[in-house]
DNA sequence: AATTTTATTGATAATGGTTTTCATTTCTAG
DNA sequence: CTAGAAATGAAAACCATTATCAATAAAATT
């Protein structure tokens, strides 16, 4: 996989790769979390060393993100919203979720991945037949308690 | 199925089955739409002439509801949050949904579903022993365009 | 029935994540 | 160099949702 992929895709909607973006990504492209936007902006100060990049920079530059396939926007149910990389127009790593509705902790499982994108591409036809629907993307999560919260809270 | 399956629900948690709740209810079981909360606070001022429901009741009634498992919540992404009826403990008219990202519009779907829980059923239970996961719920989501929007946004 | 307790309610204010506004700065094309 | 476009951050605005609180209604107890 190239390492900028992504470099064309803000070239050709002539937007500018600039250090606040390319902070932004590589804070995204370092992390195995799925942070919001507020995580991502403290990271950029506390890490980087950036006091210079506002908050709303950080939300715009997701949002730009988010619209060129770049980045992935969850919602797990706490009241933000947090965001992944897509990693690549490959595909590959491609993963689900499970939450833990008590304390929010995320799991990316790629288990049973096969065989579910097999049966989700026979039910996107399906659907895109019956319901003339365009379907682009799918969204699979599971919710429960992990390991600790099932002890702690019995 | 008993007409007020959650009637039993109240009283065992001390609650009480009051008017503004049953009207609320009452809305749900009427409608094959996905109301938000101000949804249903304008539909019992307009529909039920009721201008003595506060907004404010309409959220806590709803969460007391998701609580008990009456009402299923859902975020379509567009900012606010919806709710449905889940119908009753048998779970009959289980379904997922079509979102389509311009319009909004929901399709509530039942095809594939027998599949898709065949596998869920086996997805889970491999999740829930390797990563020692308790699984409540799970959630299934296709987006994509609808017919209309298809047309007008070439 | 009268009284005490508990649950419910709605108006209002507060919260908090996200967006808008706007003046300023930075980049790029010509 | 210079004009135009894009990007930025601080502050204000937005808006769905929640918390506060005093008032009311229903149930439990006397």
């Amino acid at each position: 996989m190239r390492k900028c992929w992504w470099r064309g895709k803000f070239e050709g909607a002539g937007l500018r790769l600039t250090s606040p973006r390319l902070a932004i990504i590589d804070i995204l492209s370092k992390t195995t979390k799925h942070p919001s936007a507020e995580d991502i902006y403290l990271t950029l100060r506390q890490k980087y060393n950036n006091d210079n990049i506002g908050l709303t920079t950080v939300y715009r530059t997701l949002e730009i993100l988010v619209n060129m396939g770049i980045v992935y926007k969850f919602d797990f149910g706490d009241g933000r919203t947090r965001y992944e990389l897509s990693e690549g127009p490959d595909g590959f790593r491609h993963h689900h979720h499970l939450v833990c509705t008590e304390c929010g902790r995320i799991i990316d499982y790629t288990d049973f991945i096969d065989e579910e994108k097999e049966l989700l591409d026979r039910t996107e036809k399906g659907l895109a037949e019956k319901y003339h629907f365009q379907i682009h993307k799918h969204l699979i999560q599971f919710y429960g308690l992990c390991e600790n919260c099932q002890l702690n809270k019995p």
